[in-house]
DNA sequence: ATGTGGGCAAACAGCCGACAA
DNA sequence: TTGTCGGCTGTTTGCCCACAT
């Protein structure tokens, strides 16, 4: 180790702020996290996703059912904390849930938290490294107009142009890299103390490195590794059933009790978000309609760190685990992709994930709650209308009772408020 | 890498056979695993701490009662697999317990698993490294009675002797050094390939490296990292909360329904061994008397890998938490340590961790159910003797009913067999 | 008996432009 | 525009012994 490159010792993880941005460029564009205060729904088979990928254990059939925790808890956001691992910088978060009893629940509450997708830095960039940038026999070459937006500018009268760049990571630890300009042709390079940081945070070829230059004239070093096939780490803490089922026991606790509890959440581990803003919620099931054949488009993140929509054909309506989750809205949508090199995608999506081409504004006084004609195959979803003003006129609607009529059928569902129950009923039967 | 030092690809951790031998050395003298298709005594209480100790995180109050779930649960062990860390090498063992019903705990067994201590290796040494040892500048200076004991003979005719020396990790990975005898005064030394091993396996200064030579005349190589205190990685997975749930629903349902559970043993994390054979816990909760002020003896590991014994005396018998756990015997004896340096040992242990200094013989016909005249301070315990021959006559008339007049004493617990019910109940009351 | 350090040679890290893709 | 390579140099690694504890 060169005495110049070794950082600076953080203080402890628990007690520090993690930049905000830097944690949302390592998380990537899609992942956005619920503003504090805000009501979210929690689904705990979507945290059963993310625990069975993480210990990349399949759910046991062993693992006993929890028939008084419903498949999506109304919940109060009261903290969300940003970590990264210390060992690998892998981002995830800590959110503090509390379910909402019935009465809360009808307490009034604007939902104008509708999950802004994250707001990604504008001076940045994203590399995957190359066998050469990885190698101890040079340094990193950097894209030329990568170094010439994000980098200060060189002084070119210098033969060579060359300055010293000092950038920090998640954990805050300073970092230092001599940005030079040379070769023939001539390009952007950072040399002295690179290698230094590869060694330290491990990164091969394949990984990615972010390079951001925030308001304040700060540089941040982002890093995202590859997805290893072999990331699997048979935690030798506790086994993975008893993860599953202390998942489950610690929401239905809560549930029951009203409490707080908390729970992780790793965007690059996690198949889908889990944790999502209400009022997304709400407009996605109360404000779409959808049947199958319809075509829809979702947002994937690309290897270079940016968004694209791929083009999408719901296949079919059903619940994904009717046994163990009856009623649950968490992957209902059997869809077909376009795109063949689309095969991996993954073959369920919730409705709020997705964006249907068709959409029909909707009031709530024409609520139809059951169409007359049925779809061409599947179960009937209700039609609604998906711009913000219908949406919380609706809400308003809904929280003032609604209709006397709907509300006397009855809902097995729990932890869904009273006022929700002849939708959801209607919904899903 | 040097080329020849390579490591070979290991096969799947899960699907290999751990070297028994080395994973006993690596877990230390005092660990022992109860042997596959005996009947163990599982705690829920050890089991918490283990993970509690894992995650550095306290049990939080919030977490729910399982009054549910006894205090200790028989089992039949169905399975034992070693394991190891791939990052650190550190030990665990993986079990597969099933909680055992009345009628099963009513069966003929007869308990030959008292626990013997692990066959530690004859033919080895460890030794903890030093600065120099894992310096870049130099090898591995060994000491030389534990050269001459577990390696091959040098042949000293030759100038200077050398040999090569092959030997295997945990996971089997093969690691290559040169071992030389030279230097004036004359040592041995291991060379070429030891750097290697001490950067792969991050060695420092103050860690100890264990070399054994097997029956099959194979080197085995273990490894064991200093208790450094910041150990501890905020898992990003699950929430420490819900592990701590999600063992004692775990345990909870497996109770319920006699149904399989699996649990991880760490050995070097956990404070106490909390899945300890059934004829251990009987001979030492049944057969043992004990009472403030008693002197005792206990095992502990040398920072060798010896063990020896400190002598301490019990200062309170008493629940450890009463309120969560009503009649257990997990940790129920509060000691004093006759040695000032033994400041940092637990406070309190369990019945069958000690070696009572005073023991009296004791026979069924003869069994007190109360001693008449209260002992100087605290609850009274029964006593009776620890012989074997005793034991085994004393589980056979616990097994055929024992005393009616005793039978007739309610007992709260679940989970304990009916022929202990009256015990426990005298024991703890 | 064994930990540390100086001397030394070999290996590697790491900076450079030359190519080519 | 940028990935990889050969050439070159300075630093590190790592083997040897002397010396001290």
């Amino acid at each position: 180790l060169t005495s110049s490159n070794i950082p600076n010792q953080s203080q402890e993880e628990e007690t520090r702020c993690l930049n905000s941005e830097l944690w949302h460029a390592c998380a990537g564009p899609l992942v956005s996290l619920p503003a504090v205060g805000s009501r979210v729904v929690y689904f705990p088979q979507g945290h059963s996703e993310q625990v069975a990928a993480s210990t990349n254990k399949e759910i046991d059939s062993q693992i006993p059912n929890y028939p008084s925790l419903p498949p999506q808890l109304i919940c109060q956001l009261h903290n969300v904390t940003m970590h990264a691992d210390v060992e690998t910088d892998e981002v995830y978060a800590q959110m503090t849930l509390q379910p909402l009893s019935p009465q809360e629940q009808k307490d009034p509450y604007l939902p104008n938290d509708l999950g802004t997708s994250s707001k990604q830095p504008t001076n940045y960039f994203c590399k995957t490294l190359t066998a050469s940038d990885t190698s101890t026999h040079g340094g990193f070459s950097v894209p030329r107009r990568a170094a010439e937006k994000v980098f200060p500018p060189l002084d070119y009268s210098l033969q060579p142009p060359v300055q010293e760049l000092v950038g920090r990571d998640l954990h805050g630890n300073e970092w230092k890299f001599r940005h030079v300009f040379r070769g023939q042709p001539k390009r952007h390079l950072l040399t002295t103390g690179w290698s230094t940081f590869v060694t330290a945070k491990r990164l091969v070829a394949g990984d990615s490195v972010l390079f951001i230059w925030n308001e304040n004239n700060q540089l941040l070093l982002g890093i995202r590794h590859a997805n290893r096939p072999q990331t699997f780490m048979p935690l030798s803490v506790l086994s993975s059933d008893s993860m599953h089922i202390g998942l489950l026991a610690a929401a239905a606790h809560a549930a029951a009790t009203n409490s707080r509890f908390t729970i992780f959440y790793n965007p690059r581990a996690s198949p889908s978000e889990f944790v999502i803003p209400l009022a997304k919620y709400v407009k996605a099931v109360y404000h779409t309609r959808v049947s199958v054949g319809l075509r829809f488009r979702m947002l994937f993140e690309t290897e270079e760190s940016s968004v694209r929509r791929y083009m999408g054909t719901i296949t079919g309506i059903s619940y994904l685990d009717p046994a163990r989750w009856p009623n649950s809205h968490w992957r209902a949508l059997k869809v077909g992709w376009d795109e063949s090199t689309a095969g991996e995608k993954q073959p369920r999506v919730s409705l709020w994930e997705i964006e249907p081409l068709t959409t029909f504004p909707m009031y709530p006084s024409s609520f139809p709650l059951r169409l007359k004609r049925p779809w061409p195959t599947g179960l009937p979803f209700f039609h609604g209308g998906n711009d913000d003003i219908s949406l919380n006129s609706c809400l308003m609607w809904l929280r003032d009772g609604g209709n006397p009529a709907i509300q006397s059928l009855n809902f097995q569902g729990v932890g869904v408020t009273p006022w929700m129950q002849p939708r959801l009923d209607a919904l899903m039967l």
